[in-house]
DNA sequence: TGCGTTTACTAAACCGCTTTATAGAACGGA
DNA sequence: TCCGTTCTATAAAGCGGTTTAGTAAACGCA
């Protein structure tokens, strides 16, 4: 930058005093006379003095930035939770780093790799998939790293979760009460910690009765389209459906209003995450709600207040509470429904 | 981290050689013999020696690192820009800094002085408010900024933006070719450089008729809805609405549902855009659609390729093209339209 | 006056890389 | 055989901070 930047030495000179001098009562570890203090002090608003971050970085060895790891930038869901933590590492003095994957492990690989490189000063590790062994054992080499909204096999990381058992209950009993019994669940893939507690939890707000389920490899709105195909087309008797993010259930809907199926007519559907503006869709879609801010907020506060030489903090699990958001995709059940 | 990180040193001694060697082979600025060559391979290999990045940059005076500084993360027309250009400069090997300014001045400044600070390798800055001299003053110190989406006045720097008047011209076509003669305007403030092309395109759309006009601080639903509001009271005659942004649209809609507002029946709208799920809308929603896909990735393309020795080059303004994606919500006028 | 203790401050090493100036060895030609 | 060129490297000075170990001067006190 064209900017003429001044050194400590600059100061030191300025101030007749030696660079040691300038930088420990710069960092708060050398009292001083008020003398010599203002003498300092004006040497540094007279160069308008700011410590070069790249030298600092080197002596010190760390980088007051933080690697933020996100599947897709794009998705609502994943920009809401980055505009959290941006805001809350920026109240903090922080800087962060922003990796997408699109849930390939050689980009979780890379994006791991590059940021341990940089040396950054903590890790928010977010995947959708589950990944390889490689990569829980690279969060592990992290002094400071948090899982937010998936658990990762293996990762020894402090996780920040939504309750995602609470949110397949929620889903389950407001299909059971709307008097439907057979349903399908559209989500992420079988082996997620996340879906296996949805799945759960619509059990259980099923009164027991298990859902037909298909699975997706990430939440993209092709996906949706792609599982609603085959959903029509292998439909038996279900009812209704439950979708594992709002990105999948835009596909859902697509393929559905193409399709002719209406919603809550033919079938009924239950959304998750409430990160689109369901509200003003037709119909308004019913949707377990994610709290996005916090979790995104927590992930940042754990990196950075949490007690770190605590080895039980590795183990820590936060999960945060979801609520169900009752708009119009949930009907009566319509039992003659349609096949395409 | 915790590994156990190699130094330069390290391979030099095993190799049996200098640093300096070491240092200007790996970055191809000596030719070596093939056993002094295979020796280094070997001892990097052996050691999985990586240059430490910090000292790198300290050395080399810059960070391979773009600052991108934008009003709200969490916005989708902001998140897609974000993903597109971290998309691309993964590519190219560079890291991305976020910096969310909530179109506020004093962040904006703050977020420019610790890029040019950081010694970033170039800068993308969008701001969707007319900020003061003192911002444009700071972008003019990075030797490499470019400004995206919006104009910012005093400031030399390529600018990549949407065409503007070609948005507002294919609203006003559409909106005047359905029967409307009597449209209003709710977006950016009335200095914004894309708020007078949208407003000229406009007019020339609805052959010369020029729209009521309101304005709003930042893209966000609730100035959508605060608007909207006004607009029900202050309604005198308007058929149609044309909206600057998917966000106010959404807060558009809100107030307009809740007040039995019927789109198009009672008010024709069309959004610009296009970055929310208005095909799922009720009703779908017309709406001008930015390229922001392309607008993301030339805005880093012109940063790492653009000609930065020729002086003219910070003249450029790149436009790009933008279409009208026709839906549901643009009708006949109904004159007899009601007031709040 | 002399001695121990603060007070006030500094020299110099270090973080890990880049790069300039330079040097020794081998080689080729007269 | 001697001299100029390559070829193959290297020593050392940065980049701009932090930090350890240490010193000179002033002070308190017997």
């Amino acid at each position: 930058m064209a900017q003429s930047r001044h050194s400590l030495k600059d100061v030191a000179k300025r101030a007749d005093v030696s660079v040691a001098t300038v930088s420990r009562y710069l960092n708060g570890f050398l009292e001083l006379p008020d003398t010599t203090r203002s003498r300092i002090d004006r040497a540094v608003a007279d160069l308008d003095y700011r410590p070069n971050p790249h030298a600092r970085r080197l002596s010190l060895g760390r980088s007051d930035t933080l690697a933020l790891i996100i599947p897709d930038i794009a998705n609502p869901f994943f920009s809401r939770l980055a505009a959290a933590m941006e805001a809350c590492a920026a109240e903090r003095g922080k800087m962060v780093t922003l990796h997408a994957t699109m849930n390939r492990s050689d980009r979780e690989i890379a994006a791991l790799d590059n940021a341990s490189h940089n040396l950054v000063d903590g890790l928010v590790f977010i995947t959708n998939h589950m990944p390889p062994a490689e990569v829980a054992e690279r969060i592990n080499r992290f002094s400071r790293a948090v899982v937010l909204d998936e658990d990762v096999k293996g990762a020894r990381a402090p996780r920040v979760l939504c309750d995602n058992e609470q949110g397949g209950f929620l889903a389950g009993q407001v299909l059971y009460e709307a008097g439907h019994r057979k349903v399908a669940y559209i989500g992420g893939r079988e082996d997620l910690f996340s879906t296996a507690a949805r799945l759960e939890g619509l059990r259980r707000g099923m009164q027991g009765i298990a859902p037909q389920r298909s699975y997706v490899d990430n939440h993209a709105a092709a996906s949706g389209r792609e599982l609603a195909q085959r959903f029509l087309i292998e439909c038996d008797g279900e009812t209704a459906l439950f979708v594992g993010s709002d990105e999948l259930t835009v596909g859902v809907l697509e393929v559905f209003r193409a399709h002719g199926v209406r919603v809550p007519g033919d079938i009924s559907l239950v959304s998750f995450d409430n990160v689109r503006s369901l509200h003003l869709f037709a119909p308004a879609i019913t949707a377990v709600e994610q709290p996005v801010d916090s979790m995104g907020r927590r992930a940042i506060e754990m990196l950075l207040d949490g007690d770190w030489e605590d080895p039980t903090f590795l183990e820590t699990t936060e999960l945060l509470p979801v609520r169900l958001i009752e708009r119009q995709s949930v009907g009566a059940p319509n039992h003659a429904s349609r096949r395409a």
